[in-house]
DNA sequence: AAACAACAGTTGTATATACAACGATTAAAC
DNA sequence: GTTTAATCGTTGTATATACAACTGTTGTTT
């Protein structure tokens, strides 16, 4: 009761069962259930819904990636990697394009350097920076990877027509300007 | 050059330095560059801006939580909860409307407990179970943090219609259907 | 050119998360 | 009713992430 906007969120369905003493209430609401409920405001909905999308694609990313034994950011710095065509990024380049911006880019490419897939090497114009290039085997595994990294981005808007997934990118895009 | 739709992936701006024997190309594109670009496909430029706009979401959350030790799954637990209004849930009740379904409720409780936020017991219907409650403390810090976070809810949909907003909503579900 | 500040990465530490194996309890099968 | 299977949580272990302190390099000031 202490605050309308936020005692309404989670509300829930009860299935009550009778009991010897008390009415025992059970609820089987699911986060699936809140986003499409009308029991919180809009704005609210909108964040979840927004989040609970992003985990699910993130999800789906994992899957894909698990076989290979990729983390689907070491995924997304081979992919970065591979553009720009044999030109050494520095970890502050390969930063900037992350989707997290995580913290500790070095310990990122410590592993791909541990599974030969990227080479690291002190930037001789800067020698505070360090070049990272992909390897061979690198652009190897990402081949096998573009028909069913292609196929599940494919799958995320198959349900949208073109326009309506223009639309998308235009309405993320303004939650972000 | 061995696949077109993903070696356009991440392609670059490019300047050029004239040095002594190469010419050294720097690139400047940013991942919010990338997403507003027309190198990439829609399919891979919705998926990623949708995954980057969720980020920066959850770090602005992130944000909002910090000064008062929680983390965004920690708060989220304890808004179930405060949904609940007494009534106890189960871990699994609370896993299934969690934003990340993450593998260890468990450990996020105890952290939770170890804050005297929230109280766990053991369901006496079905011993398997525990019982979840939130305290008054907890309510009391959730209380505290209603309006930031509503602020911040507001900030995400700030530039965007009530019709864009419910547009939005309807493109992310049909996403997940 | 010496001193100071800014920059690019790295490392230490604490915490969080993923995944699988486990223990206890309840439900189902026979 | 005993065995088997399913459910609900917990714990161990390995890995990932966040954050701050640190090293080495370059740029700036005087």
């Amino acid at each position: 009761m202490r605050n309308t906007t936020f005692n309404i969120f989670l509300s829930n369905h009860f299935k009550n069962y009778s009991t010897f003493v008390h009415t025992i209430v059970v609820d089987t609401m699911k986060i699936e259930d809140i986003i499409k409920s009308k029991v919180i405001s809009l704005e609210l909905k909108t964040v979840l819904n927004l989040l609970h999308t992003s985990n699910i694609v993130q999800d789906k990313t994992s899957e894909v990636l698990k076989p290979f034994d990729l983390s689907s950011e070491q995924f997304n710095v081979l992919r970065i990697l591979r553009g720009q065509k044999g030109v050494p990024a520095s970890l502050s380049c390969v930063q900037e394009r992350m989707i997290c911006k995580m913290s500790n880019t070095t310990r990122l490419v410590d592993k791909l350097i541990a599974k030969d897939m990227v080479q690291r090497s002190i930037c001789e114009n800067n020698r505070r920076k360090v070049d990272i290039v992909i390897t061979q085997k690198g652009l190897d595994i990402l081949k096998q990877l573009d028909a069913p990294m292609k196929a599940l981005n494919d799958s995320v808007i198959e349900n949208l027509s073109t326009q309506e997934t223009e639309t998308l990118n235009e309405l993320l895009d303004k939650i972000r300007s």
